[in-house]
DNA sequence: GTCATAATGACAACATGCTGCTAAAAGCTT
DNA sequence: AAGCTTTTAGCAGCATGTTGTCATTATGAC
């Protein structure tokens, strides 16, 4: 044994690189999970993400609202509404309020994606926690929006 | 109990996913801090996983050995090592034990930047958990391997 | 109202991830 | 040893995300 730990142990530091690794790897899991269950709906994961938000906030949704819910870019999100306008999940009407941002709603053929895509995806979310109590996801999920909250500039 | 609640409340199933929801966005911003963190060293965040786990596993790293700890594919990190090992951070040697699969290991170089990153990610690392304890860190490390365990098929 | 600033759409370039394919090398069963 | 399976590298194609730029529209300060 050496006598000197001059350099700080700082558990928490190596726990938070471990987290954000484990993040990293998460991510790329659940978007292949996504992927999965979306592919039997002739959707993709970042389809499914879209469709998602545009389906629970019912009304009044632009593209630049869908990227900063999602925190992704505007651009990103345009990519992916233009394909799903095309493939007739998505329509685009006026906006009253803004001549240049139009709304998206989902027209019926997306509805029924969504409905469908919904019996994949809740059984999908309830086996996920099986062994996994309320009180875990809550802390889980209050520890994430922190650290959202802190890196969202 | 009252027969009426015919649809299952529930509030796990929306618990987590609003946890995946976050995890999206909450990737996405880890990504950006590993870009900023990375860019003053002339890295991104892609190589800065890369060099990581080079630099912690110090010895007979092969690229899909790599890509089996970041859970992405050969291919994905094939081509940000390729990059690298142009840029003079790592080296390729023969490997004894295998024709094909190449030994990595930090160039000079390669280690001068790592102890460079070290020094902005440490102190990155310390700040973000200021508020955070190490009982939350770890139960919501433990709750993201149990994730990543069952999703990892 | 005017003017600076912010938000938006459209387009381009690029980074990072994926899958699929082929051929070579390694590992395993018999 | 032979043969089947797995792992690997290398290539290609593609999906998804980023940033940057420019012109247009909204917004807000004065």
């Amino acid at each position: 044994m050496t006598p000197s730990p001059k350099r700080k142990h700082s558990p928490k530091r190596k726990l938070f690189l471990d987290l954000v690794l484990s993040l990293f790897r998460l991510n790329g899991l659940l978007v292949s999970e996504g992927d999965v269950m979306a592919q039997s709906l002739g959707l993709t994961s970042a389809r499914w993400k879209v469709i998602g938000v545009v389906a629970l906030a019912n009304s009044g949704v632009t593209v630049p609202g869908i990227a900063r819910v999602l925190g992704q870019s505007r651009q990103a999100v345009q990519r992916i509404a233009d394909v799903m306008e095309q493939d007739g999940l998505i329509a685009y009407s006026p906006n009253p309020d803004h001549k240049r941002s139009v709304l998206i709603s989902l027209t019926p053929q997306g509805q029924e994606v969504y409905t469908a895509l919904r019996e994949v995806q809740d059984p999908w979310a309830i086996e996920s926690t099986e062994d996994i109590s309320e009180e875990q996801l809550e802390s889980a999920l209050n520890l994430v929006r922190r650290l959202i909250n802190r890196f969202d500039h």
